[in-house]
DNA sequence: CAGCATCCAGGACGATACTG
DNA sequence: CAGTATCGTCCTGGATGCTG
């Protein structure tokens, strides 16, 4: 009794595709964690600062159903999981480094450093 | 008795201050129509099959405040308003073009059309 | 025409406890 | 060690009605 066909949710433009993949609390930080080298879920929470075990989960399960992650489990006790960027979630390199640097230029230019928030308009 | 610098959500790093810029349901959608052109408020509304008026005014406000979108009003009657994209707003343009294709690239290589998900893992 | 006010549902996220 | 399960809260976004 259910539509088969039913997408709530679709993206219509591929910049949204890009934009919903990167969105999340802690994707970004996780990316930039994995993109210094593979790390254990353990080594993951220690660095990022605050994160819950249910929310490192949960990204790293959906990055990796979106292909950016790769997860390797290793059959030992204690367990061992090993988590590493794909060749997908290397490519977006590029990409969070421009948004970096966009982000370090809005900074400068609209928001110094302890200055109010004035817009001085020349013209 | 508040804390004076209470500030619950803080951005780290600048990659997800511009991500906090174009995160939201409609935004980049608004930011397409108006990179096209100055827009009234009724033609980005019609433009954006769906979207109510709320989340119109809502997102435009927030690109207005963030520094993105300019909001001009006339004082007529009926009421007139221009939005149109700042110069940082349009310095975004680069940045979101990546994301389109970045997108395209992903869908192709990773989600051909009619394709069941499968990962061939070669080796 | 271009909003604003109000209410509401769903999802994202966090806190906590338990487990193979 | 690397999770899962459950619960609660906040926030986003949608629906609707009213206004200068």
């Amino acid at each position: 009794m259910q539509a088969p066909q039913e997408q709530p949710k679709k993206e219509h433009c591929p910049a949204e595709t890009t934009l919903a993949m990167i969105s999340g609390r802690w994707k970004l930080l996780i990316w930039r964690e994995l993109f210094s080298g593979v790390k254990r879920f353990n080594e993951l929470q220690r660095s990022l600062t605050g994160i819950t075990q249910k929310m490192l989960t949960q990204h790293l399960r959906e990055m990796e159903a979106d292909g950016l992650v790769y997860r390797k489990v290793y059959a030992e006790i204690p367990p061992k999981v090993e988590y590493s960027l794909t060749e997908t979630g290397k490519s977006l390199q590029p990409l969070i480094e421009q948004m970096h640097e966009w982000g370090i230029e809005f900074t400068v230019t609209s928001h110094p450093p302890g200055s109010p928030v004035i817009t001085v308009d020349s013209k």
